[in-house]
DNA sequence: AGGTGTATGTCGCAT
DNA sequence: ATGCGACGTACACCT
């Protein structure tokens, strides 16, 4: 990883317009070949970069970052105040614990935890227009499509109207309902599923994961 | 801006749990007090971070960085190549152009372009679920809700057809209409728009930009 | 390569 | 603060 500490303008031409006026900054470039300009603020958000591939020509005072889609980053140092390179290998990764997919397992392995007598048919039920993160049978019978957020807001309300929109056209399915579960629903959520008719359900990730421990071989 | 390249594990608790095991790496504090963990590769997002307003504890060989939001991320270093610090003064800002907002502008400013005898209501057009773009009135006084997008994708039909959903329950409108209105629509959305009954319309970024010449009091 | 869905999304604006 | 939508969203996954 090469680290430069400039004083530098930059301008980027691609997907939009951008210019950043002169002042000092940090340059970032990885071993992937993608570069990143820092300001010292801001979060962790660079103010202008360009992701890998790409194509780095270092001409006396400025870099010139092309790559294949014909986007542009042109970098033009005034003023170098240090230029370090570091040595790092390949990283082994993150490992991340508590997202959605986990959700998802954990409620497919104990549909009843959202309603009384639920069953599981399929995770990952196929539609047209994307998966169903679970499709279970109710007590009588009956379909019932499960859309899992870790948080419910208005657009899962959407993906699980237009899921079970495709999933009332199959007659082998009779009536469908649907289920938004997530660990939070906003209120809005809320409006808008019980508006279309739809079903929310706060889950506790602890509390599942938790139920889990009598069936260890779950992951 | 201080930077650290070191040898180092960490640990995230907040939105949700995440590990990383021990590799060299780039830790990033920047002057308004937030962290980042990079690795040499994976475009500009940080493995790890933190963002302002947080507190960094600094002890023996780690650091604790909280946030008044319960989340925390742990830094254990195991060897420490570089520590280094540097002063950039506050930066400049970037300045952007050709994003949806001035599109929004512009057409504010010419709604005809998009349908002869249109004429501007309002724009940002508040409905209890969001506002609408621009709402117009046509030749013949009947309101056109118009959401405008740099990509007509059909996200931008869910949302356009939401909003209609709103406005047509308001009988001051009375029948309205729905535009979408983008530089691009891509074919699905054009498909689902029309088995809605709106209408899609492709829209000259640069021509709009000339038109607006005339008047060059608008930004 | 293109479509769809997730994200510790982040960011900005308006209420 | 919260709600809402845009973003050069990036990114993984699947077809």
């Amino acid at each position: 990883m090469r680290l430069v500490i400039a004083r530098c303008s930059v301008d980027y031409e691609g997907r939009l317009s951008a210019h950043l006026p002169s002042a000092t900054r940090l340059v970032m470039v990885k071993a992937d070949g993608c570069v990143a300009v820092h300001a010292d603020g801001g979060a962790y958000k660079p103010l202008n970069w360009m992701n890998a591939p790409n194509f780095l020509e270092e001409a006396e005072g400025s870099w010139t970052v092309s790559n294949p889609k014909g986007e542009r980053l042109m970098i033009t140092f005034e003023e170098i105040f240090s230029d370090s390179d570091h040595e790092m290998g390949a990283d082994p990764g993150l490992e991340k614990d508590g997202v959605e997919r986990h959700l998802q397992f954990l409620l497919a392995e104990r549909p009843w935890v959202l309603e009384e007598g639920l069953v599981l048919i399929r995770r990952e039920y196929p539609t047209d227009i994307g998966p169903v993160d679970l499709l279970c049978s109710d007590q009588d019978g009956n379909a019932v499509a499960v859309e899992i957020k870790r948080r419910g807001e208005i657009d899962g309300v959407e993906q699980l109207s237009r899921y079970l929109e495709r999933l009332r056209r199959d007659e082998r399915l009779g009536e469908v309902r649907g289920i938004l579960a997530a660990q939070v629903v906003k209120p809005q959520a809320k409006v808008l599923a019980e508006a279309r008719g739809l079903v929310t359900v706060e889950v506790d990730y602890d509390e599942l994961r938790g139920l889990e421990s009598d069936r260890p071989t779950l992951f």
